[in-house]
DNA sequence: CGGGATCCTAACCGATACTG
DNA sequence: CAGTATCGGTTAGGATCCCG
């Protein structure tokens, strides 16, 4: 009962996230485009990730956002950071079981925004031309 | 197979919102919690919310950032405003089609930080406990 | 009622240098 | 390789006042 469409069912809880409370803390966590992004990474690897791996899959974050960012994801308990004490040092970064639960749907937003990031992209652009010709709205 | 070009030249499908693109741009907007908040309250409801209803429905939002939340959402097509010029004014909101469609894997995403939560808050407090234990990282 | 316009502060975050 | 530490510019966003 993990997908995204089942989850969809649960209605009866009813949104009890959206007051102040300690799962609207965890939400504004997640709510962020660096740790969507590093999950889904990580879940798109077979195995354990080193950290500069990492990094190269992920265009333009910096190193002291990927860090700051796994160790939150750690922290969280949603990624596993595993320490081989070689030299040089070697850092495996991999998701939790509760990790690749969440995994799936932050997945399922990536796919929902590759598929509709073209209709968005025009939205915008016709806003914008609209904001242009009517500097003031308009009552009809 | 262990690198990442010999998983890519296995034919492998790479999340193609990970490397930088109008998706992963898109992805930004989403990953910001008055934005997944917004659209929870917006789908919760059955019809069109005035301005004040949702900011009373979302505790701690202030007045700037859901005008401004639902101005980039109106903006993106995932939301629709109606202006009607009574006395006093009344401004409705609702999701669009596709702003239901994302309002279905953002409601996923707030179910799982419902019934996550309290394992998070647990693992955020080993967390701090280890560290505060270990100030440095053992190799074991 | 539904905002807009300002001021102002905390935080974010990139860049850079250093380390085991 | 995988970080830590620090500086400094930019911004997010809260608080407050005002308006049609």
């Amino acid at each position: 009962m993990d997908t995204v469409s089942e989850l969809e069912e649960s209605g009866n809880l009813v949104d009890s996230y959206l007051t102040r409370c300690p799962a609207r803390d965890v939400l504004a966590v997640l709510a962020d485009k660096w740790v969507l992004l590093v999950l889904g990474v990580l879940r798109s690897g077979e195995g354990p990730i080193r950290f500069n791996e990492l990094r190269r899959r992920m265009d333009g974050i910096t190193q002291k956002m990927l860090t700051r960012t796994l160790r939150d994801l750690e922290r969280e308990g949603l990624v596993r950071r595993s320490v081989y004490p070689t030299v040089p040092p070697r850092v495996e970064y991999s998701l939790t079981p509760l990790g690749q639960d969440l995994g799936r749907i932050t997945h399922a937003m990536g796919q929902w925004a590759v598929r509709n990031a073209d209709e968005i992209t025009t939205a915008r652009a016709e806003f914008d031309e609209r904001m242009a010709r009517e500097p003031e709205p308009i009552s009809s």
